[in-house]
DNA sequence: TCTGGGGTCCTAGGACCC
DNA sequence: TCTGGGGTCCTAGGACCC
């Protein structure tokens, strides 16, 4: 495909605690203080990113908020600004793209960069450099041949920080670490393999594929695993890699027991898929429903239309269809809607396809919102999202 | 202390077609 | 009167990632 990606070095920059360390720069009285960006605790929330400062009370990602004040009761809880953490996240990625324009961006903190053989460390250091200069924010750089390898010699380099990771350090400082720093093998992959007495990727590069199936569920994922604990990874840079599906959800600070509640739920998140659509030039072929109970289990069901769509109207009745055919029994404590199979519209438009009132209304509508924001408007039966956008707002 | 929200990818079975 | 085999699409669930 891409030559110049052929014997390359790779880099993967990963921004430490970001969301945190953005809040920390916007607001220097927040530094060397413990900062938890997340959710709402008195809602459920949890914490989306920590500064080091809370890390050392044993605050962690994904903890409830609670149990993050619990351990450190005098942490600053901030909610999440994405809009902010975007804005900043384009600005490191216009610097990287002086270095190099083969990056692949993984999500809003991390991306791989692939640079000319020989010269990874140096790029990384200058990058490194660069991002504290201009931007004030840490970032850790693992450096190798690989993405697999840079990816762990990055998480080793944290925080702040820069480490190499050369296939000739494999068996020195790969095979000791723990099965769970291959990425892929997550904690229940981990449970499986350390029941075979498994622990270390040493361990697991020198256990037989054969066995390995069992355990891997499947010929694929086995001869993966081994090809990454053996410090292999063919995989290139995905440099022109679009969005596959576009989601919104809601987790209810409460059970809900009423449906007619959760149906008008479902209408503002349908109208919030549908916006989201629009404004990106995209229509959907399938919409998804998604429910979890109050045991955390969950239920997907969704539906293929016979064309592309991105109506508000369209993927709400989609949806209400999902929704009366397998509702399961209530309460519910999370609805969630899903647009999949996505097709770029001929002309770049907020104007959906549907019927003729809706074409009207609804560019008016999308107008407003881009003007004023995605909660200035809504259509018929405004909802109160519990306690979730009271808290954004703040 | 009681488990978010936004994504990606994989598997497996059934329908359907040739 | 005993039903192949390959390919593709759709659907549901689950693991995983940040």
């Amino acid at each position: 495909m891409n030559k110049r990606l052929i014997n390359n070095d790779i880099l993967l920059c990963d921004l430490d605690a970001f969301f945190a360390s953005v809040e920390q720069l916007d607001n220097p009285e927040l530094k060397g203080r413990p900062v938890v960006v997340g959710g709402d605790p008195d809602s459920r929330g949890v914490v989306s990113t920590c500064s080091y400062e809370a890390r050392q009370y044993g605050v962690r990602s994904a903890m409830p908020m609670k149990k993050a004040l619990g351990l450190c009761p005098g942490a600053i809880v901030l909610p999440v600004n994405m809009t902010r953490y975007k804005e900043v996240s384009e600005q490191v990625i216009e610097i990287f793209g002086r270095f190099t324009p083969d990056i692949e961006q993984v999500s809003i903190d991390e991306a791989y960069l692939a640079v000319r053989a020989g010269t990874g460390l140096e790029t990384a250091r200058k990058i490194r450099f660069a991002v504290r200069e201009e931007l004030g924010l840490p970032l850790s750089i693992g450096v190798s041949i690989n993405k697999l390898l840079a990816k762990i010699a990055c998480s080793l380099a944290k925080p702040d920080g820069i480490r190499a990771l050369y296939p000739e350090d494999v068996e020195k400082v790969l095979w000791p670490l723990p099965v769970r720093f291959l990425p892929g093998a997550g904690p229940v992959t981990e449970r499986k393999l350390n029941a075979f007495g498994i622990k270390t990727v040493g361990e697991l590069a020198s256990f037989p594929l054969e066995a390995l199936k069992s355990i891997a569920g499947s010929a694929a994922a086995a001869a993966e695993l081994k090809e990454y604990a053996s410090g292999r990874d063919s995989r290139k840079l995905e440099l022109n890699a679009g969005r596959k599906s576009i989601s919104e959800e809601i987790t209810f600070s409460q059970d809900i027991h009423e449906k007619d509640y959760i149906l008008t739920v479902l209408f503002d998140l349908a109208s919030e898929v549908g916006y989201r659509l629009r404004s990106k030039g995209l229509k959907a072929r399938t919409v998804g429903l998604k429910l979890k109970f109050p045991d955390l289990s969950i239920k997907t069901r969704s539906l293929t239309l016979p064309e592309a769509t991105a109506s508000d109207e369209k993927i709400f009745k989609s949806v209400v269809d999902l929704f009366t055919r397998c509702c399961g029994n209530p309460p519910w404590r999370l609805v969630g809607i899903r647009a999949s199979g996505l097709e770029r519209e001929r002309q770049l438009s907020l104007i959906p396809g549907g019927d003729p009132g809706e074409e009207k209304i609804t560019p008016v509508l999308d107008m407003l919102r881009q003007r004023y924001g995605r909660d200035a408007v809504f259509r018929g039966r405004r909802l109160l999202l519990l306690r979730k956008n009271d808290f954004k707002r703040n």
